[in-house]
RNA sequence: CGGGGCGUAGCGCAGCUUGGUAGCGCGUUUGACUGGGGGUCAAAAGGUCGUGGGUUCAAAUCCCGCCGCCCCGACCA
């Protein structure tokens, strides 16, 4: 948790406003944009929050960046006090400082590129480890200038292959980058002492925006790193698939997550003989399945990876193959790691050079070949399906373009190879789902849920300051890299992410803390100097001095209008002033979200009751 | 990058098959009535039909190119 306490509610930047309907600008709609799916992108462009202005490319309109100033000021309190200093670094970045860490391969078409008027490259900063890096090169020589965290929060760019949902894929949006340099893995100053503290940091921001997240270990993708953990909101409009262990906690995102013990054996008498099967133009297993009256879980996918680093001499074998059941997904990653080395996926002409049939490749292939490393996934690995108690049933490719088989059993077609640890290992080399056994506790199964991606830290290592040439003396004299670690945080899709978490069928429903505004006042009629209007002023005035940000919907509309558009725009408290509570000395206070018409609470009191609900919540 | 679809008023759409006067709903403006959950009546403004070419007496409509946008899929063959 962090050391001070802060305001929730009444967070700065907006400490009082005042703003009326007709003077800004929020022009909201009955009906959702043609081109928005996602309930968070219809209801924000409905309640004039956001507009496309090209794809994946929106204006913030006062709403949204009222709240997106709120959830930076969150933000910003929470990396102070985590240790963090605020800076700025440009958008723009020279495209040499991305080659001196291959990164303009590796973000290859992501990463947006301009050309000057003398020829020069330049690239729109997707992120900022080489700017930084670079900086940090410039001023820091010594271990005595470590441990140090920067952050800033900026407009970042990437050329995303397809945007979408608005705010969630865009290509230019709202991050929040920090960075850390250390002297050591662990211990006081240590990059492990800042992780941590950046990982309590945000929980604490998303806990502030209200929302509903998971912490899960995460792959480090082209940003590199060892360690690596994502921030998710929980929610089935999410794009990325996350398990967790319901008895240990263990969480992970399904590019990384781990499945417990799984028994396997090849051994199982053959269903019958192998039988060819012509099936011409059957791309996928889907249909093959379909077309063999085979289900998936019967047959046998092989897919062929090559090492990455075979072009060096005596690397070997060159060729990996995974074998995994029909209906599951292989994992490069753990290929990866059960090959012990950098593979990628098989170019395809390539591989079919080297003698796969790619699309009709079986286990098979290797037997004869000494270039290959075929590595089973458990599943695959079965001799005998333990459901029906019988040998197992397979069907796989022929090895021959448009032909597959049916019967393959694994002694009988493989022979001596399966037990040669040099050319057949069996390993997970398949993504987790739901009802794998937990990696964690035995007898537990993981659970699958979907989230939205909100903040990612990465203990980088030395990857960057290696590459780029970031060293410092050490107490002993000695010239070491630096280590680092990166956070980042997407500011832009926290704010949908609250929106797709929290709404209803009328619109937004936005917790206190980053509501554009605390209070909504809803004059009932709009007569310049009305004992209403007079109210309905002193009221707004009142609720600023006390911190809260008000606005007044001054609109000249009918009833129904005013409270629709309300309900849309999501604004926490509704304050209706109207002619038969103000009889009473009273105002209607209602709670976005909750049924009815609300409550009278007399005017002397509303003032508190409004400044408690805010500091409650 | 593959597949599918779209581009006509600020927004949502029809018209295109079968070429001939630019249409509907919402919104906007003016006036009246109204006034507690997207009101009623009346009048009005608003469109190079994405763009360039072609066919034709005549193109939103048919043909070709280009541009833009959306959805689905994608290292699983």
């Amino acid at each position: 948790m962090s050391t001070k306490t802060h305001t929730h509610s009444l967070a700065a930047p907006h400490r009082g406003d005042i703003q009326r309907w007709t003077r800004t600008f929020i022009p909201t709609s009955k009906e959702p944009p043609a081109d928005a799916e996602a309930i968070s992108h219809k209801l924000l462009v409905r309640a004039g929050y956001i507009r496309r202005v090209g794809a994946g490319i929106y204006d913030y309109l006062p709403l949204a960046w009222r709240t997106l100033q709120k959830i930076c000021a969150i933000v910003r309190e929470e990396m102070n006090d985590a240790g963090g200093s605020e800076m700025l670094m440009p958008a723009m970045e020279p495209i040499e400082l991305f080659a001196e860490t291959k990164r303009d391969v590796d973000y290859g078409d992501n990463l947006f590129k301009l050309t000057d008027r003398h020829g020069r490259i330049t690239a729109l900063a997707p992120t900022h480890e080489e700017i930084i890096t670079e900086l940090m090169k410039s001023g820091v020589s010594s271990y005595r200038q470590l441990p140090i965290t920067l952050y800033q929060i900026q407009t970042k760019f990437r050329d995303e292959f397809r945007p979408r949902s608005g705010l969630l894929r865009g290509r230019e949006f709202i991050m929040k980058d920090a960075y850390s340099f250390h002297l050591t893995l662990d211990g006081e100053g240590g990059l492990g002492e800042t992780y941590d503290a950046m990982d309590r940091a945000y929980s604490n921001i998303f806990k502030r925006c209200g929302l509903d997240f998971s912490r899960v270990e995460a792959e480090a993708g082209p940003i590199g790193g060892s360690a690596s953990h994502e921030f998710m909101v929980n929610c089935d409009a999410g794009e990325d698939i996350i398990l967790r262990c319901p008895e240990t906690g263990y969480a992970a995102n399904v590019e990384k997550c781990e499945t417990g013990e799984r028994a396997w054996s090849f051994d199982g008498e053959p269903t019958g003989d192998l039988e060819k099967v012509h099936t011409p133009n059957l791309p996928g297993i889907e249909e093959v399945g379909k077309f063999l009256k085979v289900k998936p879980p019967n047959m046998l996918k092989t897919v062929v990876f090559k090492r990455h680093d075979s072009g060096g001499a005596g690397v070997s074998p060159v060729w990996i193959l995974a074998v995994v059941r029909g209906d599951h997904d292989v994992n490069e990653g753990k290929v990866k790691a059960a090959a012990g080395g950098p593979v990628a996926l098989a170019d395809e002409a390539e591989a079919k050079a080297a003698g796969f049939s790619i699309g009709y490749v079986s286990p098979r292939v290797i037997v004869g070949r000494t270039d290959c490393l075929l590595i089973v996934d458990p599943d695959a690995a079965q001799g005998m399906d333990a459901a029906k108690g019988k040998p197992m049933f397979w069907a796989t490719g022929a090895d021959e373009k448009d032909y597959h088989v049916k019967r393959f059993n694994w002694r009988r077609e493989m022979g001596d190879v399966l037990n040669n640890q040099s050319y057949v290992k069996v390993a997970d080399v398949r993504n987790a789902m739901a009802g794998d056994p937990s990696p964690r506790a035995k007898g537990a199964t993981l659970e699958e849920g979907r989230g939205i991606e909100v903040g990612h830290i990465f203990k980088l290592g030395t990857k960057y300051s290696e590459a780029m040439g970031l060293n410092v003396l050490d107490p002993n004299q000695d010239r070491v890299p630096v280590i680092m670690g990166c956070y980042g945080i997407g500011v832009s899709r926290t704010l949908q992410a609250c929106v797709e978490m929290s709404h209803d069928d009328d619109g937004i429903i936005w917790p206190g803390a980053i509501a554009p505004f605390h209070v909504l006042i809803t004059p009932m009629k709009i007569e310049p100097g009305s004992e209403l209007m007079t109210a309905a002023e002193q009221l707004a005035t009142d609720l600023s001095h006390a911190g809260i940000d008000v606005l007044v919907d001054d609109r000249d509309e009918r009833p129904g209008v005013k409270f629709k558009d309300a309900d849309l725009i999501g604004i926490p408290i509704r304050l209706t002033v109207g002619d038969k509570a103000l009889a009473e000395g009273c105002v209607e206070y209602k709670h976005r979200g909750d049924a009815g018409k609300g409550e009278f609470v007399k005017m002397h009191d509303v003032i508190d009751t409004c400044v408690r609900a805010l500091t409650e919540a």
